[in-house]
Formats: structure tokens, sequence, C-alpha cells
DNA sequence: ATTAATCCAGTTTTT
DNA sequence: CTGGATTAAT
């Protein structure tokens, strides 16, 4: 049984009674076990799986857990368990609830934001500030969702004094964001957390307990999506020391608030560490203690034994501290899986990653970010999203935008007007055209010229007899584009036989097959590959290009690897957004964020990069007080480790020019000794905590 | 007006 | 190196 292999801490915790429980776990305190131990606990009661609603912060957390259960159940049982995180456990609900949902990557619907944005005239007048730009208002209007559930308008007007006057244009902005969203089937991660949100309200789910993994890192929007489901038991488990996500609206005050919000709550404190080593431990632990405490922190420390003493490394300049690092681990003993290198921000990884690759060192990183961007699968994925959600404009003028002579303005166009061809209905506006209906709105400047409107249509399409179509596809209406050249209309016809041959199929493998043998895809892929190839003086490189193509030809055997794993297309392109970032390449030596490495573990970890102004971020740090996350960052990191912690810093950027102090975090840990720089930093990062009154 | 080419800045963190 | 913004060309 789960609950035997717990210390009387854990098992307290496990055997919680129903009602508002709280779990105070510190790093590598066996908070999964006590999890683990707690559904074990009850299912042994009679609590039926699927009466349990489990919430993690990341898919692989909660099939890990899933996992350990069956191990002590049976996978049946254990699969009835609703786990996920909370987008997706919401987007199965609502699935559930035979809605249709097209996900879209932030970028997306960041993209039409930003041209709903640019529709609008802001008039300011000299002395009044300037108004928000288009990323950044999307940016805050997706913080407000996430962290409030007061009026944007007002929290607008807190969180950015002095926008007053543009508060209007921005509500209608908004508005017009969420209609739109509305009118192409879009949803974004944050809609399904609110839909769902709508729905616990109207609807008891029927979960017995709901347990909440990572609690320090809910916000607002997750905070009042568990109200409304309103669960009669909840098992929240967290550690205030390891909250790092409030750029995403987290809110500390969730889980401080905790006992004062549920008056009959139980709060368990699990203070065994099994993790790391004792001088990993002190070290972590003397860092944090600058942070002001909500909790009494006491770490035991279990294990014992001759340890290595975490181990700072110095560098002169940036490329030897990611040399050294990588023959460290080449000299390591350890198997690569077992080891982690930790950055402060991703672009930091792409200089050691080269630098590991080159010494013949495998690692994964994670964050399959890189594959989903690549455009060759943008595009695949896009053309599997017309067939599954045919409303989506920005799907089709992003496959448009790689015909000759088309642009988003005229691929814009042949969209409305295959939708006007087909009664709203884009697929069979190509299908099944109705000829009666005039595809195109009036444009008042062709008609300016009047005598050429109806002679410029039918010689439109007659200019194109050449190209030897069929007749049927010749007499498509929406051929009478005046934009079209012979290039648009090939690239058209290709698309139609493409969509006429995609239609009748369901499976989401015959279909990313078929996408990926098109002529249209392989028109696609020839352009990116050719680009790619295309050497400063304009020659393109043919073996650079011959190699463009076989990286273009292996990302398309990974999406179909990937379709294979679903019944419908819908949930395969879902899954793609929803999970998608989870994906991680290779195999080897671990690259994270900080962000990123949450809830793992290694034995030997390696935190570089640590120079004032990356970690940490000076940018953030010296505002709203946030050296207190960074240093929890900091925190997070170092916990990570088993066995060998090595930090490192290096002094200088030869390839920026830039010279660095170390992170004041180092000074924390008593690995330098605490000098004038450290009183310059920590008045830095002072400074902030001021300016927050 | 729209597309295509060129230039320029920039890069926190995640579902 | 990408994506956005500016500019040149159609």
């Amino acid at each position: 049984m789960p609950l035997s292999r717990l210390n009387p801490e854990q098992l307290a915790a496990a055997k919680a009674p129903f009602g508002h429980n709280l779990i105070i776990a510190s790093a590598g305190t066996g908070k999964t076990s006590t999890i683990v131990g707690r559904i074990g606990y009850l299912l042994g009661q009679g609590i039926k799986p699927e009466e349990i609603l489990l919430l993690t912060f990341t898919n692989k957390a909660a099939a890990e857990m899933v996992e350990r259960v069956a191990g002590y159940f049976s996978r049946e049982v254990a699969g009835r368990i609703e786990a996920g995180t909370f987008h997706a456990v919401s987007y199965r609900w609502l699935k559930k609830m035979d809605r249709s949902i097209i996900l879209k990557q932030p970028s997306e619907l960041k993209t039409l934001f930003r041209s709903i944005y640019d529709k609008r005239q802001f008039h300011h007048i000299g002395a009044e500030a300037q108004p928000l730009s288009a990323n950044f208002l999307h940016d805050v209007y997706s913080l407000w969702q996430n962290a409030s559930v007061e009026e944007f308008g007002e929290w607008l007007e807190k969180r950015h004094p002095g926008q007053e006057s543009y508060a209007e244009i921005y509500l209608d902005i908004v508005e017009e964001f969420e209609a739109t969203k509305k009118e192409y089937g879009f949803v974004n991660f944050n809609d399904l957390l609110i839909q769902m949100r709508e729905v616990s309200k109207r609807t008891k789910l029927p979960f017995r307990e709901v347990l909440v993994d990572e609690y320090q890192d809910t916000n607002e929007l997750q905070g009042s999506w568990i109200d409304a489901m309103d669960p009669p038991s909840l098992f929240c488990v967290g550690d205030y020391d390891q909250s790092i996500y409030a750029f995403n609206g987290a809110n500390i005050h969730i889980i401080g608030s905790f006992t004062r919000k549920y008056p009959d709550a139980r709060v368990f404190t699990l203070s065994k560490n099994y993790r790391s080593t004792a001088p990993i431990l002190s070290l972590a632990n003397r860092v944090i203690e600058y942070n002001e405490r909500i909790y009494p922190k006491q770490l035991e420390v279990v294990r014992s034994g001759g340890a290595m003493q975490p181990k700072l490394l110095i560098f002169d300049n940036l490329m030897q501290q990611y040399e050294a690092i990588a023959q460290t681990i080449r000299r390591s003993t350890t198997p690569h899986p077992q080891i982690a290198v930790i950055f402060r921000n991703n672009a930091t990884a792409d200089g050691i990653e080269a630098m590991l690759r080159e010494q013949g060192i495998p690692c994964r990183r994670k964050g399959g970010r890189s594959f989903f961007d690549a455009k060759e699968v943008r595009a695949a994925l896009d053309l599997a999203t017309l067939m599954a959600n045919p409303k989506d404009m920005m799907a089709f003028i992003h496959i448009f935008e790689y015909a000759k002579g088309i642009g988003s303005a005229t691929a814009k166009e042949l969209f409305e007007g295959l939708v006007a061809l087909g009664h709203g209905d884009m697929l069979s506006g190509i299908l099944h055209p109705d000829d009666q209906v005039n595809p195109f709105k009036a444009r008042t400047v062709n008609y300016q010229l009047g005598l050429f409107d109806h002679p410029t249509h039918v010689g439109s399409v007659s200019r194109f007899a050449h190209l030897g179509f069929d007749e049927k596809f010749m007499a498509h209406p929406i051929l009478k584009h005046p934009a079209l050249n012979a290039d648009g209309v090939t690239f058209i016809h290709d698309f139609f036989r493409l969509v006429a041959s995609l239609r009748p199929k369901k499976q989401p493998v015959p279909i990313m097959r078929e996408i990926l043998a098109s002529k249209t895809y392989r028109f696609i892929a020839e352009q990116l590959a050719t680009k790619r190839a295309t050497l400063k003086n304009g020659e393109v490189d043919e073996t650079k290009k011959n190699e463009a193509h076989e990286r273009i030809r292996r990302k398309g055997v990974l999406l179909v690897q990937l379709a294979g794993a679903y019944r419908s297309l819908e949930k395969f392109i879902n899954a793609m957004v929803l999970g998608g970032g989870e994906l991680s390449e290779g195999e080897g030596v671990n690259l994270l964020t900080v962000h990123a490495s949450k809830g793992l573990e290694f034995d030997e970890v390696y935190v570089i990069d640590l120079m004032d102004g990356r970690f940490p971020n000076r940018k953030l740090a010296s505002q709203a007080g946030l050296i207190e996350e960074e240093r929890r960052l900091f925190y997070v990191a170092v916990t990570r480790a088993k066995n060998l912690l090595y930090l490192s810093y290096a002094k200088y950027d030869k390839f920026k020019d830039t010279s660095f102090f170390p992170s004041q975090f180092l000074y924390e840990a008593g690995l330098l000794k605490k000098d004038q720089v450290y009183e310059k930093l920590k008045q830095l990062s002072e400074g902030g905590e001021e300016e927050r009154k």
C-alpha cells in the first residue's frame, strides 16, 4: 500500500479527514509520495477514482502520479482518476459537454489582437502618457484575466495609472477581440479556464475531493475556478518558497490566506528532506532566509554521509564558462539523464547547448517550442486546422501567404469569398460553390473604373487557360478575383485538390500523411528550404538545401508519429497546443529554465550564469519588489540537486562587450564574501522595495 | 493599395 | 535568427 511507505508527518497528511487541508511541503519532502498516498487512502475509503480530481502544474507530473497509483492499484483504476493541469482538465470537460474547441497558439491570438488594435486611432496630446502598445496591452489584458476578478477598467487604472484617457478604447479593443475569437472559433488558454469556471457554476461536478499540487502557483483565475467547483474536500499541497509564477498572476496570498479563507482548515507540514545532502540544503536555506517568512521553515536533513560542498565556479568570460561546464560534464560519472543545467532565461541556453553538442555530449532541452514554431510544422498544422475548423481565417491566410502574388489582403478576400460561396462554410465554398453568389464585395477602387468591371473578370479567368486545369476548376467563381496571377491560380488549384482529398478523411494520421505528400505542402517546403539555403550573395547552396529538406522531412515524420496517439483531428491539433510545450527532444543532459525544472530532481545540477542582471534579472528585480521572487527562483534551482551542486558565473561577455557583477545570491549563500559590490547590489534590490510603497 | 524586399531591434519565466 | 516595422516597387 502507498501509505506504508510514508513517514508519520506524511501519513498524517495523507489520512487527513475530509475538508480543507493544506500541506506545506518544502522542496524534497516527499510531496509526490504524500499525494499518491492520499489518493491511495481515498480509494481505500471507497471513493471511486473518477470522484478524485488531481490538478498538477504539468501534464507530465500528473501522468507520473497516476503511474505511481497504478503501481499500487491497477492501471484501469488509476486511469479513471481525473488528472492533469487546470487547462487540460478544463479542456476534457468542455469536450465532454460537446463544445467545439480550437485552441490557438498564444502568438497567433496576439497577432489577431494586434490587428484589432491597429484599427484604432489614439489621439494623444503632448503631456499625456503614451498609449500602451498592442503587444503590451494584450499581455496586460491576459494578466488581468489570470490575476483578478475585478473589472478590467478598474484593475487597469490601479495598475497603470495615467492611462485613464485611453480606457474606453482599450475596452473597445478587448471587446472586439473577444467577439472575433468567437467568430473564428478560437479559444486560448485563459478561455479554457474561464469557460470551465462558468460550467462549474451551473453544473455540480462529481468530485468528492480535489487535490491541488504546486498550490503556491495558483492564480486568481485558477483559485476562482476551484471556488466555482466548490468541492466537498480540498487537499492543497504547496510551498510558499517555491512560488515563481507571479508573472502569470500567481498570488502567494492564496496559499498564505488559506486558513483565513477556510476557518476549519487543517495545516500539515512536511519537514523531512529526503532529496538533498546537508550542504546543499543549508545553502538553499541560507539564501531563502533573506525572504520574509510566512511559515517558519525547519527543514530536517535525512540524508547523511560524506557530502561534497556546493562548488562555485568563476570564469573570466561567458564562453569559457560554457566550455568548462561542458568539460566537467564530460568527465562526470553521473549518467547524463541525471544531470541538469539550469538557467534563468532560455536565451542563455543556446551557448551551453552548442558547447555540449560540440563536445559530443547528448542533451535534451525542454520545450518543443522550437519544433512547433518551425514554419513547416506551422504550415502542416494550419492545413490540418482548416479541415477541423474551416472558420479559421488566420490559418487560411498563413497558408496563402506562401502563394506568389497573394498577400494577407488578397488571402482575406479569397477566404471571405469562399465562405460566401459556401453559404458560410469555406470548405463547401471550395467543393460546391454556389455560382449565384457574388464572392466579392464591391470594391470602390475597381468600380471607379467602371468600364473595366465586367471584362476584367471574364478576361482574368481566360488568361489562365494555358495552365491546363480542368473545366470544373476553371469555372470556380473565386478565380475571378482580379489580383490573381498564374502562380496564385496554380496554388489555389493544388490547395483545392488537397481539400477535396482530405474532406472524407477523419483520422489524424492519414490526414497528416496526405498533407505532407500534397503539392501544396511540398511547394511550401521547397520555398522554406530554398530560403534557408540562400547565401548572402543570393546564391542557393544545393547541399544546404538538401539538408534543409531533410530536416523538414524529419519534422513531418515526427508529426505523423504524434498524430498516431489521437483518434480525432481536433483532439490532435489541440493536444499540440495544450501539451506541445511539454514535449522535449532528445536524450541526455537536461537543459532547463528554473521554471521548467520545478518538481524535478537530479543527482548533479549546474546553475549557470549567476550574474547580477541575469539572475536576478535586474530589470525585474529593481521594480515592484520582485527580488523576493528571484530569490525563490534561486531556491528552486538549487534544491533540484540531490548530490552535487555547481554554481557558476562569468565576469565578462566578449560577444556583447559587457561586464558583470556576481549575483547577490552568491553572497547570500556565503560563497562570496560580502563586500562593497554586495552592498551596492543590495541597495539596487531594496530600491525596488521602496518603489512599491 | 498591396506585395515584396530590406532593415532593425531585441530576448523572462508557462499552460 | 526571427519577427516586426519601414520602405520600395508593382
